[in-house]
DNA sequence: CCTCCAGTTGCAAATTATTTGCATCTACAC
DNA sequence: GTGTAGATGCAAATAATTTGCAACTGGAGG
């Protein structure tokens, strides 16, 4: 589906700036930090100011329209999401590309490893919400 | 074991703010964000300073004694570790309170959440490694 | 015990990462 | 076209993390 659609779905305006990030984001084809988003992004719009990128990688998530994911030492790393239902992702520590799959944790990896030919040096799996009693307290 | 002998085995000394960081993340029974752990060991060791607490997370990570994790909003976390296996947690977005479980992914989550009364409202599993370009790259 | 020195710390300053206020601008509904 | 809520640029504030260096100290060895 297209985009200006699902922006406007959302009362988010398309633009100029939005669709340098995108595409910047799309032809990677790679996850990478905000502080590298922002350079290549500065090629296709010279004048566009951090604080935009950082505002947009909200906006662009809350749309659906980018991953979020840590690079394993602790940068954030970002990349186009690309139609994809919900995932997880393969980062690879020297490249920085990711292999998304479609499976969510709970199944074995051997067969992905398996595919990629991905070799494993760590991993990280956690669950986010509330506890028992916090749970409560929101009610 | 007694954490002095795997302290000497890696060369490793076992001063007073070392004690203090190790005692503060264990009497927690939390985890905590870097400054949280500047704060709690500050009562303890007046004195201590923001680079012995950065510098030392890498320290006790190495040793095993703790464990670091995300808090599914961008900020980083750092629990005692007791004694634990390789495992994976349950971070409450709300009170901080860590609930770790000793199976990896792959298998259903059903039983921890139930036991538990986790209420999950997202979660994280990322695989850390080289692709099958870069794992040839490195030999 | 005492000595000695590599490992560790405190401090201050540098980096790096992220957020915010505000005036100006612009996407886009009408 | 026009009006306006939402978005941007810029500069400055905050927050998070790292580093250089001189002073200190844990603990191995005598
Ligand atoms: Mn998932
Ligand atoms: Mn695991
Ligand atoms: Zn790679
Ligand atoms: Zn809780």
């Amino acid at each position: 589906m297209d985009i200006e659609k699902s922006f406007r779905e959302k009362g988010v305006r398309l633009t100029h700036q939005r669709r340098v990030l995108i595409d910047t984001l799309r032809d990677a084809h790679r996850a990478m930090t905000a502080q590298e988003l922002y350079k290549e992004a500065s090629m296709a719009w010279p004048h566009i100011n951090f604080s935009t990128i950082y505002r947009n990688i909200e906006t662009l998530k809350s749309v659906g329209l980018i991953c979020e994911m840590t690079d394993g030492t602790g940068n954030t790393l970002f990349a186009y999401r690309d139609e994809e239902e919900h995932h997880h992702h393969l980062v690879c520590k020297n490249c920085g590309k990711t292999i998304s799959f479609d499976f969510c944790p709970l199944i074995e990896l051997k067969q992905v490893l398996d595919e990629t030919g991905f070799m494993p040096t760590g991993h990280r799996f956690e669950v986010y919400g509330y506890c028992k009693e916090c749970r409560k307290d929101r009610l």
